[in-house]
RNA sequence: GCGGAUGUGGCGGAAUUGGCAGACGCGCUGGAUUUAGGUUCCAGUGGGCGACCGUGCAGGUUCAAGUCCUGUCAUCCGCACCA
């Protein structure tokens, strides 16, 4: 019986039968945790990506088990989040009922596929055993001072009356309604992730990642050294500081920007100025981040009317505010030396203030202002004279003296937002009393379960909050009626810390369990979209540590080794979406031709970390390929076993090489993720199989056995067809319970090594030689060999470079 | 605008520390099997008649460059004035 999904549905009924991916928590000494970035529970069926992250990790699972490791291999829903709330506002189908149902759909699929995935430890974020414990931790990190509230802008559609995330937000308009969309703000949850910046840049060149993920982190962390600076108001009555990195320019500061947003803007403003400045806030408001924070666009800014003192030279300079000033990064306040940074300039010129150059360049640099380079001061009182890097240093000193000053280093990175005026979420543990404030809810009420009769449409208030026998709560503190904080976690929250829970997810008394854990984890290998590299990956790293600092769990780094699978594109080489109508759909192909040669084609077709365009030529080869190992193993199994032994001719000596140069290569390739050319050598050692059993002599011994560890070889890849082919072998179940092939170093040299002969770096030819030859001996054997005896004629040699067993090249001169 | 990545046959893609460019596969060509088509099996296949030329383009380093250096172009992806 050829393989079909029949042979699928054969394989998975016995494995399931017999428990083979069940994880064995009592050898922990040889535990692998094996991650992929777990799921939203959409809908839809599985698609091409599903399949080329789970598929394909799966492999590499698949092959740490046969090199005996006790792999756990977990697998669960990212069950929280809009999709199912706006699900729910258009058809009435409540998410937790669509949710649940889109999840049993999911696993059926993901079962079908055939992975190791031990679904006893299935984690599911929405259901209140899980997220009882993100509460948890939410209250943990409250104890530990790492939760706090602060007022901060929203999107907020007028229309609608509805806040609105950033990408439902379309140019500037709600995606609803196309009414403008403008800015609240309102009190929200935020972690406090800035504490471990530092940390989270210091770890991460120890970690295996792909360098441009860690590159992105520490972008996004964005560590910048420099100096705060307080400026005082001109009347006595207001001070501010501001931070720079160009303190050498402090002389050239010729007046300072406030973000609009920023509280002192209010206290400041003359009553001349106030109408305009009331004005230019409204309008920053209405603008979206990407409007406002638009290179293309001309700067804008009003003046306030009030003059600030430049702490260095007691200079009067006006207070202006400008959008392109932000409030969330530094101080909100900016230093503006318009001879030196070109907005400054930009804005400058545009509003005509003055421009006064402190920095000159070096002989001979083009110091044209605006001036951005380092150089040396002028105009600077005692400062006159020096570079800019001393002087950056010398100045903030000065200024520390008289406590105007002190050097600082600042983080791009801002604390994590956590609130959201959603219903489809874990529930903020907090019930607010007039009395008592913020109240945590005690650990032992918890969970705060998401009630179920919920008003889902969008009129202004968080859905939870319009839930009467919800919201209200007597306070844990004195008992008086009080009201539940009535937003939801983001849903990158619950992700954050799932890869913890999965390992004793049944834990009704603790998250985790400390000691189990800290055998457990980290995570060994974790794959998933580089789209996750800085927000979840980020996150997901400052939980482990804010955790360990609590002492639950004593790792510092939740993800040892991390890859990210590519994208795999439509036929036409664009993404695949449905309004282009390049869909590929997995179900089509795999009831055709089964799950493996679904899988080994994606392992096949595509540079793993790479992706690229689908095409179904490529499927039809692997589907070939698999007919020529089936009619192999038919061939092996009409043969008698006992005839034949050991590698003797040449015919069996090329046999065996090939088959340990595929032992080798598909070992080392796979373990590295690259599961083309571990395909590749498994192709050539199918085709040497052909080839030797088209030979005069045939060995059945040798043949059988090459067989045989051709199957293992190739089960990570095509575990279904593997393990048929195998039985028919007559090999004792499963085959993921045999041993990984090793290869034989002596198999992989042959007699003989082929030497390129090069004449000033040219090949002219190519000879045999004893293999094994050293690099005096390489060139010993090739100089006295005829053929190049016979070149070298009417040349003089200047010079010979020997590589063993590669080439030797011959410089010569007419 | 800033940052990152990528660029190799007709196509997908291979090439340890710089050491035979194009592994493996698709496609194509030819042959065998077959009544025929398909399937299967075998062989050939970067370009050029050739000396030679070929890894986006232009330089450079080296005995030797897809690989290292400088510049440049194109495509894709992130981030958005970071003071």
């Amino acid at each position: 019986m050829a393989y079909s999904t029949k042979t699928d549905a054969k394989w998975q009924k016995k494995w399931e039968e017999t428990g083979l991916y069940r994880f064995d928590p009592k050898r922990t000494d040889k535990k692998l945790y094996c991650l992929e970035m777990f799921s939203y529970p959409s809908g839809a069926n599985l698609h091409v990506g599903h399949w080329y992250n789970y598929g394909l990790t799966d492999s590499w699972a698949r092959l740490k088990r046969m090199q005996g490791w006790n792999v756990f291999h977990p697998q669960g829903f990212d069950a929280f989040g809009l999709p199912a709330e706006n699900y729910a506002i258009k058809t009435g189908i409540h998410p937790k009922d669509s949710t649940y149902k889109n999840i049993e759909t999911m696993e059926e699929q993901l079962k079908k596929m055939g992975a190791t995935f031990d679904w006893d430890y299935e984690v599911i974020t929405c259901d209140p055993e899980y997220y009882k414990w993100t509460q948890w931790i939410f209250l943990k990190l409250y104890e530990h001072g790492l939760a706090y509230r602060k007022k901060a802008p929203v999107n907020w559609c007028p229309s609608c009356k509805t806040v609105l995330a950033n990408e439902q937000v379309v140019d500037g308009a709600c995606e609803r309604c196309k009414n403008d969309v403008t800015k609240k703000d309102l009190t929200q949850w935020f972690y406090k992730i800035t504490d471990y910046a530092q940390e989270l840049l210091d770890c991460l060149p120890k970690l295996d990642w792909p360098e441009k993920t860690k590159k992105i982190q520490q972008n996004w962390i964005g560590r910048s050294e420099g100096a705060e600076l307080v400026f005082e108001g001109a009347d006595g009555s207001f001070s501010f500081k501001v931070f720079t990195t160009r303190a050498d320019t402090l002389y050239g500061v010729t007046y300072v920007v406030l973000a609009p947003e920023n509280e002192l803007v209010d206290r400041i403003t003359t009553s001349e100025c106030k109408a305009a400045v009331e004005q230019y806030r409204e309008t920053t408001k209405k603008q979206t981040e990407i409007e406002r924070l638009s290179t293309a666009r001309e700067k804008t800014g009003v003046f306030t009317g009030a003059y600030a003192v430049n702490p260095a030279n007691g200079e009067k300079v006006p207070v202006w505010v400008a959008d392109y000033v932000l409030a969330g990064y530094g101080t909100g306040c900016v230093m503006a030396v318009p001879a030196h940074d070109e907005r400054d300039y930009e804005f400058a010129t545009k509003y005509k203030l003055p421009i006064k150059r402190v920095i000159k360049g070096e002989e001979g640099v083009d110091d044209t202002l605006p001036f951005v380079d380092d150089g040396i001061l002028t105009e600077s009182c005692e400062f006159s004279g020096i570079g800019s890097a001393e002087a950056r240093r010398n100045i903030v000193l000065k200024l520390e003296k008289q406590g105007k000053g002190e050097l600082k280093v600042n983080y791009r990175l801002r604390d994590w937002l956590v609130s959201r005026q959603r219903y489809w979420g874990a529930p903020i543990p907090v019930i607010h009393c007039e009395e008592c404030g913020a109240v945590p809810v005690p650990e032992k009420d918890l969970p705060v379960e998401l009630p179920y009769n919920v008003e889902f449409t969008p009129d202004g208030e968080s859905p939870l909050a319009k839930c009467e026998e919800y919201i209200n709560a007597p306070c844990p503190k004195c008992g008086r009626p009080a009201k539940r904080d009535p937003d939801t976690l983001d849903t990158f929250v619950c992700s954050s810390w799932y890869f913890l829970r999965y390992p004793d997810n049944r834990n009704a008394e603790k998250a985790f369990d400390t000691e189990w854990i800290d055998k457990m984890l980290p995570v060994d290998k974790y794959v998933g979209g580089a789209e996750h590299a800085a927000m979840h990956l980020l996150y997901a790293r400052f939980f482990t540590k804010a955790l360990r600092d609590m002492g639950y769990l004593h790792f510092d780094e939740p993800f040892l080794s991390l890859v990210h699978q590519g994208t795999i594109l439509g036929p036409d080489g664009n993404r695949m979406s449905k309004s282009r109508g390049n869909t590929i759909s997995p179900d089509e192909y795999i009831s055709e031709n089964g799950s493996d040669v679904f899988r080994m084609y994606l392992a096949f077709g595509f540079a793993y970390t790479d992706g690229g365009p689908w095409s179904d030529d490529g499927i039809k080869a692997i589907s070939r390929f698999v007919g020529r190992i089936e009619r192999l193993v038919e061939k092996a199994t009409a043969l008698n076993a006992a005839q034949g032994a050991g590698v003797n001719g040449s015919a069996e000596k090329e046999l065996n090489h090939v088959r340990n140069v595929a032992i080798k290569g598909v070992t080392e390739d796979a373990e590295r993720f690259q599961f083309n050319t571990s395909i590749a050598r498994l192709m050539e050692l199918v085709n040497a199989l052909y080839k030797y059993e088209s030979g005069s002599q045939m060995n059945n011994a040798l043949f059988i056995d090459t067989i045989n560890d051709l199957l293992k070889l190739l089960a990570p890849f095509a575990p279904h067809l593997s393990e048929e082919l195998w039985e028919q072998m007559r090999g004792s179940y499963s085959i993921f319970d045999q041993q990984w092939p090793k290869w034989d170093e002596k198999a992989l040299v042959l007699d003989e090594t082929e030497i390129v002969i090069q004449l000033n770096g040219k090949i002219k030819d190519k000879i045999m030689v004893p293999s094994g030859l050293d690099k005096a001996q390489t060139e010993e054997a090739v100089m006295k060999d005829p053929k190049v005896t016979g070149l070298l004629e009417g040349y003089t040699v200047v010079k010979v470079v020997a590589v063993p067993g590669r080439l030797v090249n011959i410089v010569v001169r007419q």
